[in-house]
DNA sequence: ACCTGAACACCGTTCAAGT
DNA sequence: ACCTGAACACCGTTCAAGT
């Protein structure tokens, strides 16, 4: 309204030093994530670039780990949640949305490792929870049961994405592997007798994706079978 | 065999500074975990425990990650396998032990936290794992399938402990459980509606044993279900 | 209120040099 | 082979002081 009383020239030039937001702050994040991995996103890091010091980015950051779930947030509204509202089998179109969930995880390994101990709780969030939860009362789960398995199910794909992610940028992944491999064989098949008969190879087989599948496969089928420990409240 | 050749005095009087051994820095880590917490347990710290520096503990460990794996190695030596060759419903005593890994766990779970990501893979983990596939086996699930159900059901138990741990030494954890009720009650019951018709109440329930025990059953219960998507292999 | 520089109190890991 | 001190290259977070 009134006229700046800042220093001339900027009215609309490129401004050098753009002005500290939550949610600037937020997106110089992903892009460093993006261009050097979440390692290299620190304070420091991040305050040099935004051209401000460290101390600066506490006024809208309470700590590292908030500012991680803020840059999940960020990615979660990517997730395609148009199987909600779809036709077809429920279940099929569940898998499709924590596929979708899993996809960006997958592509942000290092978030996804924060994810499983800061839970996020933005309205991205929110919005993935809410349509697993419309999937879950589509297939007749009972509305308390589904409430636990919307955590179980968004944790899966969640440590999914974790682990394979420490894998993808451990620089040693198939050492130890081979180490893993070369362990199981060595041990004893007389002491653990069960692991010997089943071999290595087995334990360790099958695609991420086919395992994870499964496993979703799998919890979706437990929960139809089973009841949460209280009388449910009905729906 | 030859008489030593350390100065005098070293015959059988305390040692002021014990040999450097894998092990012993490893009971060391343990020790100061126990009193202060795994965040405490860095290198520097472990060397000034054991009256060294830092730079000689890498002769016994490739690095910090490494090291945790070893210090959760050595606490599941504790597990208590004996359900395994118990009687009984083959599903008790397989709840049984995964509440004994479990329990381990939850007492320190830092290490929980760094197994989600460094899989144990001495031979303590290795007996859980082969007393898990024991019952499985028991339970008549083909070999092939009990496998990639291991992983699952200690995925499980893994991440719940993690999870709550990280909470437990969080100061402010009532704060953040506010801070999230108080997000669900704001989120507008018409974006959604699912999540508003169930209640955060409902969707927050439940202690976290409560929880977890529903989850392994649910977990059995599905992979009882659910058959691996290749043709199995007849046990 | 927002922003800053400087400080506090640390880290993991490597490496040349010693024994 | 094992052990060491010192160095390299960093961290998160707080705080008094400025604007």
């Amino acid at each position: 309204m009134a006229p700046s009383t800042r220093p001339a020239g900027n009215r609309r030039e490129r401004p050098a030093k753009p002005a500290l937001t939550r949610a600037g702050i937020v997106d110089t994040a992903l892009r460093v994530m993006a261009a050097e991995g979440l390692d290299r996103v620190t304070m420091r890091r991040l305050a040099q670039e935004l051209d401000t010091g460290a101390a600066s980015l506490y006024v809208y950051v309470r700590n590292t780990a908030e500012l991680h779930a803020a840059m999940l947030e960020e990615l979660l509204g990517q997730i395609d949640l148009s199987p909600v509202t779809a036709d077809g089998d429920w279940q099929d179109r569940l898998v499709q949305i924590l596929t979708s969930y899993t996809a960006i995880l997958f592509g942000h390994p290092g978030l996804a490792q924060s994810a499983l101990v800061t839970r996020p709780n933005g309205p991205a969030y929110f919005g993935l929870v809410d349509g697993v939860l419309a999937l879950l009362a589509a297939g007749g789960i009972p509305g308390g049961r589904a409430a636990w398995a919307v955590d179980l199910l968004l944790h899966l794909a969640t440590s999914a994405a974790a682990e394979q992610g420490t894998r993808e940028h451990a620089i040693d992944t198939q050492d130890e592997d081979e180490a893993l491999l070369a362990a199981l064989r060595d041990a004893p098949a007389g002491r653990f007798p069960h692991l010997a008969a089943i071999g290595a190879g087995e334990l360790m087989s099958g695609g991420g994706a086919e395992r994870l599948s499964w496993g979703f496969h799998v919890l979706i089928n437990g929960v139809i079978q089973t009841p949460r420990p209280e009388p449910e409240a009905t729906s």
